[in-house]
RNA sequence: GCGAACGUGGUGAAGUGGUUAACACAUCUGGCUGUGAACCAGACACUCGUGAGUUCGAUUCUCAUCGUUCGCCCCA
C-alpha cells in the first residue's frame, strides 16, 4: 500500500517536539494568567466576511492567502487566518463588551490557516498563542500587552529580544497621510514593480514594504508618516515610548514598519530574535492597537490592542538556542515480569505505583527476555528497574534494581511504595 | 505566483551506462531462557520519488511530474 503523507505546509508534532510545544505553551498561557487575562476558544471556522472586514480586502492575508470554501449548505465559509477578527466578532456577538470589567482582557492558542509558500519558519497550519485587551483606549494597554510578550520571550529564556515598533498615526493621521503618498507615488508608479502598482490602489501605505530595489530610491524620497501625524498620535506614541524605557523593555524605532493587516492603527510592533545559529525566521510575534476592527465588525466602537506568537518560530528558535534540553520525559520505573504466570502481579504493581505512589511507570507486556528488557528499561530512561518472576509472586515482594549504581533490593509490596519516596526524596536531596 | 538546489533501505549516507546497489547505526534471530548497554554468527533496498524518452541495457543521461528545502513576495 502507498503511503498518504501529510498535507503540504502542515507538520506533524510528536515525541521531544511535542514536550517543547507544551512547555511553551503552559508558559505563554500562565504568563497571560499572571496579567489577568482570561482563555477564550473562538472557532477555527468563521463567515468569509469575518475576514475580509476585520483583517481587509486589500491586505494580502484576504486578497490571496485564505483557505476559503462552500460548505454543503453554500456558505462561505474561512479557515481562520489569524485570531483577532474571529475574537472580535465573538465578543460583539456575545456583547462581552457588555460589563464593567473594560477593558476585556482575552488569550488564545490554536492553529491557523494560510496557504503561503512553505519554508524556513513557515507552515500553512501554524500555531499562534496571543492576547486581545479590548474596551481602553489608554496607551498604557499598549505598553503592558508589550510588557506580557516580552515577558513570555524573557522567561523562555531568550536574552536580547529586540522590539521593532512604529506608529501608523490615527484615522485623521492616516487619511491625510495616505493622501500625501498618493499625489507623491503618483509621479512615479508607472516605473514601479507590479505589485506597488496594486498597492497603490489599494493601500499605498504597503507600498512603503516593498522591498524590490529599483523601488527603493522611490520610497527612500516618499513623505514620512512623521510629518502627517496628529498631534495626539505624536503624544500617544512618545508616552508609550516613555513607559517602555521605564519599565526597562527595550525597543528600535522602525519607521518602515507597517503590517499587513488593515485594521492597525497607532501603535505596532514586532518582535524579532536571532538565534544563536545566526537563523532569521522572521519575527516570531507581532502585534498592535486597532481602532476600528470593533465597528467593521458591526459591533461599538471599542478600540483594542493585541499580539501573536508563532508558536513554530518560538520553539524553532529555543531548539536552536538549546534550551529545550532539560524537558525529557523519563520514567521512575519499568516493571520486568519473567515469565507468562508473573504478567498480571507485574501489572498490579505498576497499577499500584502510578495510582497510590504517583509514579511514572511502565511495563513490559510481552514476556521477553531479561536482557532485552533490561535494554529497553535504559532506552526509555527508567530510573529503576522492577523485577518481578515465580519467587516475588510467591512472596509478594518486588525487586528494586538502581539501574545506575546497579545495586539492588528486595521489598514487600505493602512498602513498595513507602521505599520509593524513600529513594525519590534521597535523590532530590543529593541534588 | 516567481527563482534555485536536492530526492538511494527504519535512519545517516557512498556509488556506477551493464550480471549479487558499498559502509555505518537501528531493528530482528541465534550463541546466553533470573539480571542489561560488550562480543560473535546470521537476516534486512520484489519500482535507487513517480511517469515517459534516449540506449542493446539506466539507479546513473534527457524531459515531465510530484515532493522536500532555500530565496523572492508576504507573514507568526
Amino acid at each position: 500500500m502507498e503511503i498518504i503523507k501529510n498535507v503540504k505546509g502542515t507538520h506533524d508534532i510528536y515525541g521531544e517536539e511535542n514536550n517543547a510545544y507544551e512547555m511553551v505553551e503552559n508558559l505563554m498561557k500562565s504568563v497571560a494568567e499572571l496579567y489577568a487575562y482570561h482563555g477564550v476558544r473562538p472557532p477555527v471556522l468563521e463567515s468569509n466576511s469575518v475576514f475580509v472586514r476585520g483583517v481587509g480586502s486589500s491586505s494580502d492575508i484576504v486578497r490571496k492567502e485564505m483557505y476559503t470554501f462552500k460548505d454543503h449548505g453554500d456558505r462561505d465559509i474561512t479557515l481562520r487566518p489569524e485570531f483577532t477578527a474571529g475574537i472580535m466578532r465573538m465578543v460583539v456577538q456575545n456583547k462581552l463588551y457588555a460589563t464593567n470589567e473594560l477593558p476585556l482582557k482575552l488569550y488564545y492558542l490554536g492553529p491557523v490557516f494560510r496557504y503561503e509558500r512553505p519554508q524556513l519558519g513557515r507552515y500553512r497550519q501554524f500555531n499562534q498563542f496571543g492576547v486581545e485587551c479590548i474596551g481602553h483606549a489608554s496607551y498604557m494597554q499598549d505598553v503592558d500587552v508589550i510588557a506580557m510578550a516580552y515577558t513570555i520571550l524573557t522567561s523562555l529564556g531568550l536574552d536580547g529580544v529586540t522590539i521593532k515598533i512604529n506608529t501608523l498615526g490615527d484615522d485623521e493621521s492616516r487619511n491625510n497621510y495616505r493622501e500625501a503618498l498618493k499625489s507623491y507615488f503618483a509621479k512615479h508608479i508607472r516605473n514601479m514593480c507590479e505589485d506597488c502598482k496594486t498597492r497603490f490602489e489599494l493601500n499605498p501605505l504597503r507600498i512603503l514594504d516593498c522591498k524590490v530595489p529599483e523601488d527603493r530610491p522611490y520610497i527612500d524620497n516618499a513623505p514620512v508618516i512623521n510629518d502627517y501625524l496628529s498631534e495626539s498620535s505624536k503624544e500617544r506614541f512618545s508616552k508609550v515610548l516613555n513607559a517602555l524605557e521605564t519599565l526597562q523593555i527595550p525597543y528600535e524605532i522602525d519607521s518602515s514598519l507597517v503590517r499587513g493587516l488593515d485594521y492597525y492603527s497607532e501603535t505596532v510592533f514586532e518582535f524579532h530574535y536571532k538565534s544563536k545559529k545566526g537563523i532569521d525566521y522572521g519575527a516570531v510575534g507581532a502585534g498592535g492597537h486597532y481602532g476600528k476592527l470593533m465597528s467593521e465588525l458591526g459591533g461599538p466602537d471599542y478600540p483594542g490592542v493585541g499580539f501573536s506568537f508563532g508558536i513554530e518560530r518560538v520553539v524553532s528558535v529555543l531548539k536552536d538556542d538549546e534550551l529545550l534540553e532539560n524537558i525529557k520525559d523519563e520514567l521512575d520505573a519499568y516493571v520486568m515480569p519473567l515469565g507468562e504466570e508473573s504478567n498480571l502481579y507485574a501489572e498490579e504493581i505498576a497499577v499500584f505505583l502510578r495510582n497510590s505512589g504517583g509514579y511514572r511507570v511502565d511495563v513490559c507486556a510481552d514476556n521477553c527476555k531479561m536482557g532485552a528488557m533490561f535494554k529497553r528499561a535504559s532506552t526509555k530512561g527508567a530510573k529503576y528497574a522492577l523485577i518481578v518472576g515465580e519467587t516475588e509472586v510467591n512472596e509478594q515482594t518486588v525487586v528494586i534494581k538502581d539501574l545506575q549504581t546497579q545495586e539492588q533490593n528486595k521489598v514487600k509490596v505493602e512498602e513498595l511504595v513507602t521505599k520509593f519516596d524513600e529513594l525519590f526524596n534521597s535523590s532530590k536531596e543529593e541534588e
